[in-house]
DNA sequence: GTTGACCTTGACGTAATCGTCAACCGGACC
DNA sequence: GGTCCGGTTGACGATTACGTCAAGGTCAAC
């Protein structure tokens, strides 16, 4: 395991494409050092990608990722960019803490829906037809 | 609260624009009844639109919501219809499941990036200044 | 010395998800 | 009858996050 990657190392191991890469890089989001004119990733660029992607898949944007990245590289930041950037981040917990609620509700809906439709098969198998299966009885019709 | 809805009162309701609405039913994810030309929403619409709403906002796509959609919609299956839609709904399970992790993952690095945050504020309190506050400390350079 | 693998920049294309604007209609109210 | 409010369709524009060429540089291998 080296200590420096090219681009199609870096995008091969975490399935993205040298675009991708390349397009962070114009974005802010990444900024390897160069041999000449290739791009030479290290291990801090590898662990600001995980990041990144871990920021995408929970649904941030580049640009979002791209200042909270620039708050983690505050290195001697003034006193109110600190409070700034802890209030930012308290900002950011509370928003991702929502959307874990919005998930785990989608959850439980899909639960009961399999239940439903477990129930039904197994009525099938009684030779119960004949009658609705899903329709909205798992939807809820009033609470929103 | 009346049993239907217009179009920019249930737009209000869920803070989007009437267009939402219609470009939602453009492709198929809502089918309002329609008194004379407009656009007259049920309860059930409206419970819809809340499912799609959360749909989104946990990161389906419109196609992915209709998908989703319109296997609640199976009135009176077939058994494979059943058996699809059961072994889709829990990938969905699954797929939600991991981003939870994610976002639990997220929150957890923000927690810490608060709290060093909190630590240098603390320290610097009591003036001891001019060292690196953030940097990557906070953040892992080998695990992925 | 040329082939081939990998890299570069730059320009243009694309899919998803709406926003915006134009032009129009129908009903309520003055 | 005029006007305003809210509704309609349709077309075009904007943004995000890349994909897809095109045109070429570099470097080891044969």
């Amino acid at each position: 395991m080296s200590d420096t990657f090219t681009i199609s190392q870096l995008a091969a191991e975490f399935g993205v494409t040298p675009r991708a890469l390349r397009f962070y890089e114009d974005r802010g989001l990444l900024a390897p050092a160069r041999r000449g004119q290739a791009r030479l990733y290290s291990r801090r660029d590898r662990a600001r990608l995980a990041l990144i992607l871990r920021g995408k898949r929970v649904g941030f944007s580049l640009t979002e990722i791209a200042e909270m990245l620039n708050l983690y590289d505050l290195e001697d930041g003034q006193e109110t960019q600190l409070r700034t950037a802890l209030g930012k981040f308290r900002a950011q917990i509370a928003a991702l803490e929502a959307q874990r609620r919005d998930i785990e509700e989608s959850i439980a809906e899909l639960h009961r829906a399999c239940d439903f439709i477990e129930t039904s098969l197994s009525e099938r198998r009684e030779r119960v037809v004949g009658r609705p299966v899903i329709g909205y009885a798992v939807m809820p019709t009033d609470r929103v």
